[in-house]
DNA sequence: CGTTGGATACGAACAACGTTCGTATCCAGT
DNA sequence: ACTGGATACGAACGTTGTTCGTATCCAACG
């Protein structure tokens, strides 16, 4: 069976679970990519590099996966598997969706760089799908309008995966102790203080404020913030439905 | 002077505006790259593409810029120096910062798939930092909270980023035509309400809400969400000053 | 006005990337 | 035992970003 098939296959009907392929394959494939992925970053991740890890060439890899984007997109598919996305509680929905989001980001954090390839793909991977299923269906459960509902879910999503790239990306240059880019928390500030304070007068007063953050303090701040904001219906287009 | 002082200096202290360089330079640069990156999107800019573009060979280049990366800031310094920041009004500070924001999302998709390089982007360039200082004096006249106003302007621009990537990426796709990714709004309704069912209840009966949403509909939703949330304070963590 | 020295320009080449082609190898079914 | 279609892979191609050595420019000095 070509690879393309199998593509093609994922993005239109769940995998029938049949029996096992005859000799093991694409999920090797994932999981050696995974295992890479999560020891040296993501841009480490090239086809060579892949292969060497399989004791092969990099052609034989085209054998399982049509493209690099169908390798991104078996990552991000398997990244989602791993998600437990919480049967719906009306009275907890907030909880919930801020559950399902810091999940999403933990397996993002896991493998550093990869929401690079979450960003850039299809919504339509069938794994992908899945977790905006459950998402959809605990804001459904808290009585939120469906378009807001989907909305809302899509911009969580988008934000989850931007706040791990950037994230990623600055440990990173972290670690490669890169002079430009203040790495250390100390620096950042004083570097911030260091501005001419008359064309940046606040970003100086509160450099504090923009390196504070324990973890991932700013993340909640988000998550939380838009959770808030669906609460609160606006009266233009109601998000949420009016009680009865 | 090297390239990689001037680099440097644009992290640290704003451009003098001294005399003109004795031959024409840099901005030459980033204004063909910006032109190229209009005509033929961000993946095609390549050195050579640029170098071309400028009768001349790659290595040139490395006369203007230390690096792509270099170059790549360059050109989201550009893109910043074009935002007008008003004057904050306490009064409108939700609509100030909603129009910012879409002054940023226009600039992004004016040259479409740039905001690939905006995401992989230190934050400390000078110009990236004006725009920082103009939401947090909007955000700051508001009363917010600072913690509160430096945490939702560093997520509202990463919201801007993310929406203006997915964005370019599906508008490049659907020029191609692929196949595999449905690109008219149609197909992809059709491509949601045939998933099973029983397995996708939700997804398969919002198909409709999925795919909805005319120019920026999505991205409107998405900011007045964070600005309402921002407008109600959370309990615990007060992101805006209670009324004296 | 001629010369010089440091900055600028560029042809050629290198390493690394994703990908393809042709052929060799495997293994199930007759 | 044999055969045919699927799988594996060595070698190569076209691009990418980047560097090196040298050639060229131009302002300032003697």
């Amino acid at each position: 069976m070509n690879p393309k098939e199998r593509r093609a296959a994922r993005h239109l009907h769940p995998t029938p679970d049949g029996p096992k392929p005859r000799r093991r394959t694409v999920e090797q494939v994932v999981d050696t990519a995974l295992g890479v992925i999560a020891a040296e970053g993501y841009e480490a991740l090239t086809m060579r590099r892949l292969a060497t890890a399989l004791d092969t060439g990099p052609a034989s890899l085209y054998n399982h996966v049509v493209n690099k984007a169908d390798l991104d997109e078996l990552l991000i598919g398997r990244l989602c598997t791993q998600l437990v996305l919480p049967d719906p509680d009306p009275a907890a929905w907030q909880e919930q969706i801020h559950g399902v989001c810091a999940q999403m980001r933990d397996q993002y954090l896991k493998y550093p760089g990869i929401s690079r390839a979450a960003l850039a793909m299809a919504p339509t991977d069938l794994e992908i799908v899945r977790v905006g299923e459950g998402m959809l269906a605990i804001l459904l459960a808290g009585d939120v309008t469906p378009q807001a509902a989907v909305w809302a879910g899509d911009a969580l999503l988008l934000y989850v995966a931007a706040y791990c790239l950037e994230l990623s990306i600055a440990d990173q240059r972290a670690a490669r102790n890169d002079p430009v880019w203040g790495h250390d928390r100390d620096e950042l500030t004083r570097r911030f203080t260091a501005l001419p304070p008359e064309t940046f007068p606040h970003t100086t007063r509160h450099a504090a404020e923009l390196t504070a953050g324990e973890a991932h303090d700013r993340f909640d701040f988000t998550i939380t913030l838009m959770l808030d904001g669906l609460a609160q219906p606006s009266a233009n287009r109601p998000s949420r439905r009016p009680p009865p």
